[in-house]
RNA sequence: GCGCCUGUAGCUCAAUUGGAUAGAGCACCGGAUUUCUAAUCCGGUUGUUGAGGGUUCAAGUCCCUCCAGGCGUGCCA
């Protein structure tokens, strides 16, 4: 239980109610607050309600030192000076640990991101994604869940045959033969460099070496980026497999012909249009293998499922919510959060992204560019519901001056404070940390103090942009403090006093740059 | 046309889910080093939160109308 939660149930068993507690901007206003008596107020007036709440509030003073009204009504507490100091002590002894929970009570949660169409190189919009998936992974792990990742790979359709064909009249280009270009056929120079291969080993499986050339690259870029997935799933597979066939049995009711194909009633249940599921032609349309995938998810005991799912998959998402709760699934427990677009941006001219002309910066390229830590910083500190505009020349630009050096910098800080102390012989055996008094020591203290909440917070709202924005606020304070004073002086208690602020300011920032896969350097 | 997303400082984005004076970075200007890392710090400047109405003690946040941009609206995936 962190120190938010322990002040809440403490509350409620003062008042026998539930409050809201924040942290306040200002840190003059205290650790936490509450606005409750606004809203119980009614007529009455929130300040006097305030004082009387306040005086009933039995709070042990060795955990809250104070209480008090500020502004027209909120209460404020002041978490007692002893008990932070004995904090510090608590976020070495958990160590990489610090700030990890159970409230995922060992849940079985599949995360699904990424799954982009074997069709070519990841692009920077499909980094956002894996940015963005894997820190959910990490943060749900940190929080309990036992959580698994997967890459569902589109082996199947349209787009697939198209690779195929372009992949073939390349390697017929190559033997010298004039063919026509497939007029949406994928123009980029990966397709030559497949031929190419295929040409070497005198193999003529355009679709199957095609397919697995691709996906192999965008696993090794993925890699690179630090992301990896438990588990890849071909679409083609499950097709294989029969269960679309069983989804249809199961949702056959709600079915009927028309035209030669056969629809499900997706009208029903809100949706706009009634959805083919499967063509005139006897095949599955898109939507069928995707249910059986789910239901599959489900079936491998998953209890819930997580989709990370581009904007365009938008009109896909209640077809496919319906089919799972018509097989009797709980489609409640799949969520679907959409990443949005990355639009490209090189100073003020737009780049165009589409893999069919082979226009689109890949992520390779942007790791190459602007390096893996800063790429993946420039996703994590946007939601991931919000259109983004990706200037490259601006990124290159920011890589200099970059928030996520500024925080590994703080790292590093840290760490050389610590190397110099060692070879001053210093050790930290009886800290008296009730020095640690000043106002830049008491501001990071109550910041570290907060690093739970923000991971709990970032857990239950799938939003790992928070770790990033606590992450850029603790390093500002870290740097403010080390400016005003000297950890290591001739005063040998303040010293050690200061090495176990410092040690567990460094530890915070570890864990938390952990939480969103960037590293934390001991020197730069 | 309809549905979803977005609109916040010159630019890129936050804002603890309805709370206190809307915050960071970049850019711009000026300063700081006999010192544990200057990839740092301090100071200066920047807002009709797209517009208008409504609900509320309290609105960037909720409701309505309008404006602008993106995506969708396939027997594609």
């Amino acid at each position: 239980m962190n120190i938010k939660q322990k002040l809440v149930q403490i509350v409620k068993e003062s008042l026998g109610k539930t409050v809201e507690l924040s942290e306040p901007k200002d840190p003059k206003l205290g650790d936490y607050s509450t606005s409750i008596a606004f809203t119980l107020a009614k007529e009455k007036s929130p300040k006097d309600l305030a004082t009387k709440l306040v005086s009933k509030i039995k709070v042990d003073p060795k955990f809250v030192e104070r209480i008090e009204i500020g502004g027209a009504g909120f209460i404020n507490f002041w978490l007692n000076r002893d008990f932070i100091y004995n904090f510090l002590f608590g976020i070495l002894k958990e160590g990489t640990k610090f700030g990890s929970s159970s409230i995922g009570a060992g849940k079985r949660v599949l995360v699904e991101f990424v799954s982009a169409n074997p069709t070519g190189p990841l692009n920077v919009a499909n980094g956002r994604a894996a940015a963005i998936g894997g820190s959910i992974v990490r943060i749900l792990n940190f929080t309990g869940y036992e959580v698994d990742s997967e890459y569902y790979v589109d082996d199947y359709g349209r787009q697939i045959d198209l690779l195929e064909e372009s992949i073939k009249a390349r390697y017929q280009e190559l033997e010298g033969e004039k063919v026509k270009f497939p007029e949406d056929g994928y123009k980029g120079k990966y397709i030559k460099d497949i031929a190419r291969e295929l040409r070497i080993s005198k193999s003529r499986e355009f679709r199957k070496y095609g397919i697995q050339r691709i996906v192999d690259s965008q696993h090794n870029t993925l890699k690179r980026f630090g992301v990896e997935f438990g588990n890849w799933v071909y679409e083609s597979a499950i097709r294989k497999s029969g269960s679309p066939q069983r989804v249809i049995e199961k949702i056959k009711k709600l079915t009927y012909k028309k035209d030669g194909a056969l629809w499900l009633k997706t009208t029903k249940f809100g949706d706009e249009k009634d959805k083919v599921l499967i063509k005139s032609s006897g095949e599955f349309t898109y939507v069928v293998p995707d249910i059986a995938y789910h239901l599959n998810k489900f079936d491998r005991g998953y209890e819930w499922l997580i989709d990370l799912l581009g904007p365009d998959h938008l009109a896909h998402i209640p077809e496919l919510k319906t089919g799972i709760s018509i097989c009797n699934y709980p489609q409640d427990k799949l969520k679907v959060l959409i990443v949005q677009w990355v639009t490209l941006l090189k100073g003020k001219e737009k780049i165009g992204m589409s893999k069919r002309k082979g226009e689109f910066v890949t992520l390779d390229e942007l790791i190459d560019e602007v390096g893996r830590d800063v790429a993946r910083f420039f996703f994590l500190t946007r939601k991931c519901e919000s259109h983004l505009d990706f200037d490259i020349e601006l990124a290159k630009r920011e890589s200099k001056e970059n928030p996520v050096y500024y925080i590994q910098y703080a790292c590093a800080r840290i760490s050389s404070i610590l190397r110099f102390a060692e070879t001053q012989g210093i050790k930290t055996k009886f800290p008296n940390l009730s020095l640690l008094s000043r106002q830049e020591e008491l501001l990071l203290m109550r910041k570290l103090i907060h690093f739970p909440e923000i991971v709990e917070l970032a857990s239950t709202e799938l939003t790992p942009h928070y770790i990033s924005f606590y992450l850029i606020e603790l390093a500002a304070l870290f740097h403010n403090f080390y400016e005003k004073h000297k950890v290591v002086s001739d005063d040998s208690e303040l010293t050690q006093a200061r090495l176990i602020l410092v040690s567990a300011v460094r530890q915070v920032i570890s864990n938390a740059l952990s939480l969103i896969g960037i590293k934390a350097p001991e020197k730069m």
